[in-house]
RNA sequence: GCGCCCGUAGCUCAGCUGGAUAGAGCGUCUGGCUACGAACCAGAAGGCCGGGAGUUCGAAUCUCUCCGGGCGCACCA
């Protein structure tokens, strides 16, 4: 609602401005620091100022008595130096802040363009860990908020099933655990083979560490893999997608889905990176190094050709993207892989059924061969998010180069790498995961989480510690309730508390994680929100206790009067501010989704609930004896519990009933 | 060396398309429960917004520079 009249200012504003001034300005609209001083507010008479070389303020004054009347807009002033300040009609805006949060959220047009959203991708060869939790939170929390900026969204989590650290554990079990392929199947049918994985992984580390040679046998075990053959591939074939069923598992508990699982093995196996490599060559976005330290190598320039052009196979700022024995490498697999997402390699994959959600959503994955008729229509996209860290920017750039080399601008600038900085572990949290730390990391504010190392907070172990610790608060307060749904109520405690801690930082900030703060119920967390809504909830749980036939539809027309009345200032502004706080979602989401930052939402969710309990603190809304306002309160709480329960919806936290 | 990110209260972080008196949570201290449940609320203490210069009517926000920290720049993925 906000933004409706932010927009209707912003217009009749510039309008006048070229008819009474003929100036053509941009200016900035913003909320004034405090509510007394109106809504919206706009320095513009600063920059007219100095064009009519007239006093600002005298000027604001002129705009605030001529601009013609505004819908929704109850005043102008001028205020300090020369602003001009907005009052907005506050029961107006009550009224369509309650009709606005009554209607259905838009849903996207199957013929709208697609994104494709690609995130978690973890490697198959270990359990989850929080960095991949802080992935997967991030990424599912962008696709609900395109959705609900009526964006289609296809959602993809890509399994690199066939690379390195599938070898390493492969070698694992070869020579460390000494196991037969059989007998591989037979663990990889446990709840916890990712555990094991997990394990067996930090353990090929060290025994790599004891023989460097032995890392020989990753060259032979990675190459039988790639093609298929022998004891390592069948183990491969058991391991990978074993891990990838935990994964799903995990992410599941997290309200996290997917659409499709695009997997390297078809990548490979359908020679994605040969349709690549003869559109690179045609269009010369790359060529072959004749000498220099590149000799024999097929490299992309990166920096503008001009001056790289001229020197004698000095190409330093060349990216090497097919190695000088005819493989090709990471950078040049993503290039082709980018170019399928956009529908542009000419090649595509085939998909089978992989797994059916609770709800009936379906998960397909890729295969090479025999797949199924009925597949949907996957890729062909219009934009695409990648959600990796940040410290991929760097081969992220080039994969966007090299759409650009082979010609296709507009979908390098519609390659977004949704990037984000990493969850590192304080050296107190390394410390108590039994970890000893060196010299060096003892010095460092935090340190790295290594699958490699094992060294790391396990996704389902957090969860189970959550669900544990919420679990303990719901038998304090809800002793006789049945089992199942404590259980129930302490597991959307838990998911709440977990993904409003991963999704309160911006994506720049490293996240240093922490027991105590990831686990704490209390202040800015997600269990904070969710009992603001189940206060309201209280309010009408009692309330229908009393009248069994209340309808909360029959809140939904507003009694602007009476509105009016206990909104106007100075005593209404606390409410008012509420009302407009819960009036403003949609402005947070065009916010988040211009930004990319999702943190916005949790900063909203939060500031409402706040705000709510404040409201809840002072005013008794059931014992409120004059009926006029108990209903206008009653309107308040229902409003807050809409916008709120929708707000955490885009976080994908549940708000329950009770806790 | 080049590139990117970060530096704001004791701690963890918001605020950065320039704007009015710099915010929140945690922690500390002091208060508030006969329940629309305190997973809450109120109050107090706590800041040369890393340093310096510049642009501007106006800078935490933009530019430059220096300092401090992190990451990336492989014929690894």
């Amino acid at each position: 609602m906000y933004h409706v009249l932010e927009t209707r200012i912003r217009a009749a504003l510039t309008k006048h401005i070229r008819e009474r001034y003929s100036q053509d300005v941009t200016f900035v609209t913003e909320r004034p620091p405090r509510i007394e001083m109106g809504e919206v507010a706009t320095p513009v008479c600063f920059e007219l100022a100095k064009r009519l070389k007239r006093a600002p303020r005298q000027i604001a004054h002129e705009i605030a008595v001529d601009l013609p009347a505004i819908d929704g807009v109850a005043r102008v002033e001028v205020a300090g130096a020369g602003y001009v300040n907005f009052f907005f009609s506050r029961a107006a805006f009550l009224a369509a802040a309650v009709a606005g949060a009554a209607a259905a959220p838009p849903v996207a047009r199957p013929d709208a363009p697609k994104c494709i959203v690609e995130h978690t991708n973890i490697n198959p060869n270990k359990a989850a860990h929080i960095g991949h939790l802080r992935n997967a939170a991030l990424g599912d929390t962008l696709v609900r908020l395109l959705r609900r900026a009526g964006q289609r969204v296809e959602i993809q989590n890509y399994i690199d099933n066939t690379g390195v650290q599938v070898a390493d554990v492969v070698i694992g079990f070869i020579h460390i655990a000494k196991k037969s392929p059989e007998e591989v199947r037979a663990l990889a049918a446990q709840p916890k083979f990712d555990y094991f994985c997990w394990d067996l992984y930090a353990s090929v580390t060290h025994f790599y560490e004891e023989d460097k040679t032995r890392l020989a046998l990753r060259g032979e075990t990675l190459k039988s893999i790639e093609e298929d053959r022998g004891a390592p591939a069948e183990m491969a074939a058991a391991v990978a997608p074993a891990v990838v069923r935990c994964h799903l598992r995990t992410m599941e508990r997290l309200g996290i889905e997917y659409d499709l699982l695009p997997r390297e093995s078809e990548i490979l196996h359908l020679k994605f990176w040969d349709a690549a490599f003869e559109h690179l060559k045609q269009t010369n976005a790359i060529h072959l190094a004749t000498s220099g330290k590149n000799a024999g190598c097929w490299v992309m320039r990166l920096n503008d050709a001009a001056d790289a052009a001229d020197a004698s196979g000095e190409d330093d700022d060349a990216k090497i993207i097919v190695r000088s024995n005819g493989t090709v490498t990471y950078v040049g697999k993503d290039i082709a892989y980018q170019l399928w997402k956009f529908g542009l390699l000419g090649r595509d994959f085939q998909y089978e059924k992989f797994h059916t959600y609770a709800n009936g959503h379906t998960l397909w994955s890729t295969v090479s061969s025999g797949g199924s008729a009925s597949a949907p229509a996957f890729g062909r996209a219009s934009i695409v998010y990648n959600v990796i860290d940040a410290r991929q920017a760097y081969l992220q750039n080039v994969v966007v180069a090299g759409l650009r080399a082979l010609g296709f601008n507009e979908q390098a600038d519609r390659s977004i790498h949704f990037s984000y900085e990493i969850v590192a572990l304080t050296p107190r949290c390394a410390a108590e995961l039994g970890y000893t730390l060196s010299d060096e990391e003892a010095r460092k504010p935090y340190v790295e989480v290594s699958g490699r190392k094992g060294l790391g907070v396990k996704a389902d172990d957090l969860l189970d510690r959550l669900e544990a610790a919420a679990r303990a608060e719901v038998d304090q307060r809800h002793p006789a309730s049945p089992d199942n749904e404590r259980t129930a109520i302490a597991h959307t405690i838990a998911i709440g508390a977990l993904r409003y801690f991963l999704l309160k930082f911006t994506r720049t900030a490293i996240i240093a994680f922490d027991f105590k703060d990831a686990l704490s119920f209390e202040g800015e967390t997600g269990p904070y929100c969710q009992y603001a809504v189940v206060r309201a909830r209280n309010i009408f749980r009692k309330l229908r206790e009393q009248q069994p036939d209340f309808d909360c539809a029959s809140l939904e027309k507003v009694n602007q009067e009476a509105a009016e009345r206990s909104l106007a200032a100075p005593d209404g502004n606390t409410l008012w501010e509420m009302v407009l706080h819960a009036g403003s979602l949609g402005t947070q989401i065009e916010a988040a989704v211009g930004a990319q930052e999702p943190a916005f939402i949790a900063k909203y969710a939060f500031q409402l609930a706040q705000s709510f309990n404040l409201f809840y603190h002072h005013h008794r809304v059931l014992t409120e004896e004059d009926e006029a306002k108990k209903i206008f309160f009653l309107q308040l709480s229902r409003l807050v519990e809409l916008q709120l329960v929708s707000a955490l919806e885009l976080l994908g936290i549940e708000s329950p009933e009770k806790m």
